[in-house]
DNA sequence: TTGTTTGTACAGTAAAAACTGTACAAAGTT
DNA sequence: AACTTTGTACAGTTTTTACTGTACAAACAA
């Protein structure tokens, strides 16, 4: 075999492997084509090249390449003389897996919360109502003990993201040696 | 408000909210009603219960459970003379979030690590090729360097669930008081 | 055995998501 | 100013996914 074909039969690999992988950041096969194809790309890559690299439309690039931006697995290079936005892939993963969990994760945590906060007190107040049943105050108190094992829940979720964004989680699981940590 | 009317109202939005973020386990919208429903019902439920509750089909309470079921967010459970098939939600929260790793990621990391190794054998190999020319064999170990890389990151995600699974996170990211860890 | 109950395979349908092409606004160039 | 280039909003289409209903196998009951 050629070794121009061997080398692009290495990567081709990687980039479908990382497309079908990259659901678990809620991202689609094509994004993570895209991804793939950036990774393996050294310079920086505009919508016209993905189009081409790709045989997608612009507007797909456009879209895919926003939600790979807004995880922050790829940011917008700068080039001088070339007037055509640019992308790169932040070639830090260790942080990338990071940011997967301050930005979703981080949200999504939030939004529950507040909803756990919110349930939790009209229930406590139900549960003073001296007007309710002693069978509904049971489970009442029933459910204001599953939302306080929730919000405990959250609040740990929240102070693991924090170790993780503090780079505290590396003392427990270092990286190996000459990774620049 | 009556009573009752209180109460439904809370759970349901704890439903609803946990339907809308259920997608970071990979999982839809109606598994995450269901995932819900289970949670403030205090019996395990069949499969019937479930129709009734939410109104959806047999086959696609049947299909979702199964989904949460491989993810061990719910667990069967029995009970003496019933014969139809009891599910319940797994109640350590903590311990779900762990499982999403060790199934869903383990995963995901041993397919991705498989395509690395391949891959960087095959590169290697091109570089010891000695027929090669020098542009290509640049453009080789550029492309080696990077698999090196994500074959370090994904031993570090492979010992980060490890970390996950001894518990050895509590160290790092404790439990609040009273959580029985 | 025959009859009943229960879960799911499978085919078909409905709904959602991904993708494309056109059209246009914003910014740059001459 | 007029013209060009570039990114994306939006409408329409294709593809995929979620969901339903039927049919049936497995397990149990009589």
């Amino acid at each position: 075999m050629e070794g121009r074909e061997t080398l692009d039969k290495a990567r081709e690999r990687i980039i479908e492997t990382i497309a079908q992988n990259i659901h678990l950041y809620g991202l689609t096969a094509s994004a993570g084509r895209q991804y793939g194809t950036m990774f393996f790309h050294d310079e920086p890559m505009t919508l016209d090249d993905m189009t081409e690299e790709l045989g997608m439309s612009k507007t797909s690039m456009s879209t895919s390449v926003r939600a790979l931006a807004e995880l922050k697995l790829v940011e917008r290079a700068w080039v001088r003389g070339v007037r055509k936005d640019l992308y790169q892939v932040k070639d830090d993963w260790y942080q990338s897996f990071i940011n997967l969990f301050s930005i979703k994760w981080r949200r999504s945590i939030s939004l529950q919360s507040v909803a756990v906060k919110k349930s939790l007190r009209e229930l406590e107040q139900l549960k003073n109502n001296p007007d309710i049943s002693e069978e509904l105050k049971e489970i009442v108190e029933m459910d204001i003990n599953k939302l306080q094992y929730a919000r405990d829940y959250f609040d740990w979720l929240d102070r693991l993201i924090d170790a993780f964004e503090d780079h505290d989680i590396f003392d427990l699981v270092p990286l190996k040696e000459g990774n620049g940590e």
